[in-house]
DNA sequence: CGGCATCCTCTTTGATACTG
DNA sequence: CAGTATCAAAGAGGATGCCG
């Protein structure tokens, strides 16, 4: 195991997760508590396989992951992130919310998946009324289709079809998420591809509180 | 520019500041603003010397370091953080306060810098006793010695030595820190081969907060 | 298919030496 | 002091093979 080999806690904290991918497993199993190596191959693009594995086992060592065998009828063997993985949430917000800035420009050529939705959609949406009854918004964008929703001053989201959305958002992610966070006109979204379906009306009651 | 291709802001924060050493210098800039290639070195043991330059002229490049020629008496090139890169201190203290687990056990020949201390003084340690007068207390270790002061509830660090200290402790980091962080008791850290001088009831007056 | 292990090539790193 | 240059070792990425 390569090490700083500094008395400094940042350091210590490299030494456990400041390999390449290893935090982004790890943004995976925040999103998706035991899920499959597959699932996890899925939700990396780009991850070599046999790096996948060996990170796993190293976390696993280090004990941030723990693996678990599943009973029939999955019978396979499901990955959780130990408590100890659970507490680098405030780290990976933290770099979220740094990273939020690359966001706009960036995206060209750039792999998606919708499940990461949850992460910025938590972090930065609000529903700005509280007290209306919930609305749906369909998101088609990236591998499957995914629904936010906004209802009781939170806003969540969840994987699959919404049978009677409020709206229908369908495009590229960059669009989608411009339109969400505010810095995309939906006017200019839908020249720039973004289709709809639905009433767009719901969108003001997204609030967003993106970091400038 | 090797990059993850996804469009997730944790993978584009990352891609900035997810190599090897990236994120230390980072940490050196925010303790020293504005200081030279050689205290970078000497703030960064372990670091090969071709990996810092070639490092921060990426930092450079991707607008979290700015290179400013001082002028004589100084007559070299001063390293400071922009905005940008001064943004990225809760991504650190978040890094930091996860990884203060590994501190207890750690420290078997790491290397320590003084400096260092500001880090978990500022986030860890708070002034149980606001009203009294400050009190100081040197420490001892690493490369050079540094002076804790305890006033009006703030914990702050100063590089140097003090003319009167109201108590000095010398001796190994790990030491120092458990004492400090009273996760080890004086007279533990005594047998353990601390050294100190002056009023030891000072520390009582050291309230801190680590994570469990 | 899920869950890796192996093999091979290419890039990054770390250690050291050297220069203006 | 502030870096470049050189080179061996380690790690990453990609393809493929194996096994229940």
């Amino acid at each position: 195991m390569r090490t700083y080999g500094q008395y400094c806690s940042v350091a210590k904290a490299l030494d456990a997760v400041g390999d390449r991918w290893t935090l982004l497993i790890v943004r995976e199993l925040l999103l998706r508590d035991g899920c499959r190596y597959t699932d996890l191959l899925h939700g990396l693009p780009g991850i070599a396989t046999n790096l996948l594995s060996e990170r796993l086992r190293e976390l696993e060592e280090r004990g941030l992951v723990r693996r678990q065998a599943a009973p029939p009828p999955v019978a396979t063997t499901l990955y959780h992130l130990t408590d100890s993985g659970r507490e680098l949430d405030p780290v990976l917000r933290a770099l979220g919310r740094w990273g939020a800035r690359f966001m706009p420009e960036g995206g060209e050529g750039d792999s998606f998946r919708s499940h990461w939705l949850a992460f910025p959609v938590k972090e930065f949406l609000h529903d700005a009324d509280p007290a209306a009854p919930p609305v749906f918004i369909e998101v088609r964008t990236g591998d499957e289709p995914v629904v936010i929703e906004l209802g009781g001053g939170e806003v969540t989201t969840h994987p699959g079809s919404h049978p009677s959305p409020d709206l229908v958002l369908e495009g590229d992610a960059p669009l989608v998420l411009g339109v969400l966070s505010g810095m995309l006109r939906l006017s200019d979204a839908r020249k720039l591809g973004l289709r709809t379906t639905g009433s767009a009306a719901v969108l003001r009651r997204v609030e967003s509180r993106v970091p400038v």
